[in-house]
DNA sequence: CTATGCGCCCAAAGCGCTTTGATAAGCCGC
DNA sequence: GCGGCTTATCAAAGCGCTTTGGGCGCATAG
């Protein structure tokens, strides 16, 4: 069913209908009814492609994911993050057009997505400190906003991040409160903005009561099961080892959880755990009382302000960038207690 | 830029550009030269609305993601599923188009994508026993493929599916050989395809052995952590506890390994734990020695196989379903161990 | 020398919609 | 009874591409 059969159902002209279906003023209530009624017995909709073409929209957003050809990690917050911006585009009418693309492609993606005009902006994931693609996309013209910062960025432009910074440094001035001094930090790659900004965070706090750096406590890498155990594996090995540890991540902490067990400690009385917890649907952080004691910040949350914020930017492509920064809760867990000789 | 600015820059008519783009023969190779140096300089794409329309295929395939408005849970394997489908859509030439809707609205999102024609065919994921999806989108006439089966569907469709039942039986019989005898499981809503298939194969497998089942050592919920802790934390606490424990998931065998572990018992010696493990990229099981044994089957792999068979039934609509069936790797862990008295 | 075929290129139609500009009908006031 | 407004509708252009149906020039065959 196209608009050309509708109207001749209707004996109306194509213009009439497609204006009663858009809500244009110029028809009658009465013809309004009558289209719509018949238009929703025959389960039409204006195909996507051809409204697009006439008006110059395309009602959709890019959000390309870089992945490497063989194993490389793909984001474990992904599926939240897209659930929360994917229920606001669903709901302004907006499509969502994912591009999985290697990771020397990615720029070239953009550049597609924007050549062939099948979006009407993109959501940058995962910013590192120095991110050509904000570049890019400015020269582009492409409306976008970014989920976290790129801290060398010097232009404007629109994000959200959390307070990386400030929960890092809350959650080590926590673990200072219960008495610890040897805090290490189970960090993300320091390339991505975020994971800078926590060691940024854990070092200020450090740093403001006098304790000095460890650089031989702090560790940044992809943030999985294994490094989280086989770093804190080594560490628990130590002569002197650390009494408390910061985790990037749910899962690193699973893995941090597991070297304090297999050494046969117990976590949150001999060794102290804090991470930092997106909020993953999948991955709760227990029930009642919270496993881990945590920074939180859902991943979700943000994703449908963020696809709020670009929606905006897309209506009104001349207002200035919004920025947004949201403060992680701090959580009380089980994962946490007092120093103890 | 667009074809009409091209065509004008080279001198040539719209036809004769088209042509040389899209590897028509009527063109000279030296002008299709010509064409497609001066396409790349332009960084001409064509405008994937317009050709779209005029060509009256999307380019495109959906994905519908149903998700609760509040707190549902996002599937975990998501992220690692659309690396795989990903690939192989860019690597073809097709755009994924994402719907996340509130379940509600599931059935409506299939029609909405067929009435208004943005993609030519649909993945289904997570299929029931007996789903209502596989009808609708035959009566749409959407080529698609089933990410799993549903059972009670009786007409033939496209289908991948790992052999959730012998994977099941298999890593039952395992826990057999090794003396185990009082089982449990651990396992994913049974409503979902897959979950009911496992527990086939574990009733089976126990069965041909001449153990008679036990209903209070079968569960049955979201896979979570949560879930996994409080059902393990419960069997362990009876007088007659299981030895052993086949898990749906790492995540939910992250949970259970907690509560063996807060109980004061040794996974792998005091309780044997096997899980299934979608091999995702984030949640890898361990590095040279697997955390726990487990029937793995790479969730990317079957993402890239789907997509494949996808674009098969898109191009070639009038042939026959295809179906395949993966079967899953029994890896051994350190998650089991002989049963002791 | 004309007929045939082939290689290369073009004009124009059409995909299904939105939107501009026009038109017909009805109503008002004077 | 007529000009001027509003209201309700329509025809047609145009969005950027693909594709059909020629057409022109040149070589080869008859």
């Amino acid at each position: 069913m196209n608009l050309k059969e509708l109207s001749e159902i209707l004996g109306l002209s194509q213009t009439t209908v497609s204006r009663a279906l858009n809500g244009y003023p110029e028809v009658s209530e009465a013809t309004r009814l009558r289209v719509q009624q018949m238009a929703r017995e025959n389960n039409y909709s204006p195909n996507a492609r051809a409204r697009g073409l006439a008006t110059g929209r395309a009602s959709a957003i890019g959000h390309v994911i870089p992945i490497g050809q063989r194993h490389e990690m793909v984001n474990p917050i992904f599926g939240d993050f897209i659930a929360g911006v994917g229920e606001v585009y669903a709901r302004e009418g907006f499509d969502l057009i994912m591009s999985v693309v290697s990771a020397e492609e990615e720029m070239n993606a953009y550049s597609n997505l924007s050549a062939r005009s099948s979006v009407d902006g993109v959501l940058l994931h995962a910013p590192l400190m120095t991110d050509p693609r904000i570049a890019l996309l400015r020269d582009l013209k492409m409306p976008f906003v970014v989920h976290g910062r790129a801290s060398n960025e010097e232009q404007p432009y629109s994000w959200l991040d959390v307070n990386n910074t400030s929960a890092f440094r809350r959650a080590t001035n926590f673990l200072m409160d219960l008495g610890h001094t040897r805090i290490a930090l189970v960090n993300g790659l320091e390339t991505m903005d975020f994971a800078f900004r926590r060691r940024e965070g854990y070092v200020a706090a450090l740093t403001e009561r006098g304790i000095g750096i460890d650089p031989d406590l702090m560790r940044s890498d992809e943030m999985t099961e294994d490094f989280g155990y086989h770093t804190a594996k080594e560490f628990l090995a130590r002569d002197v080892a650390p009494s408390a540890i910061l985790a990037a991540s749910m899962i690193c902490a699973f893995g941090i959880r597991r070297a304090i067990e297999e050494r046969g400690l117990a976590m949150g009385k001999d060794v102290s755990v804090v991470t930092f917890d997106d909020d993953l649907s999948y991955l709760a952080n227990g029930q009642n009382v919270p496993i881990f004691t945590a920074t939180r910040s859902s991943v979700r949350t943000a994703g449908v302000r963020l696809a709020e914020m670009l929606l905006r930017q897309i209506q009104n492509p001349n207002a200035p960038p919004e920025t947004e920064l949201l403060e992680a809760e701090l959580i009380a867990g089980q994962s946490t207690g007092p120093y103890k000789d």
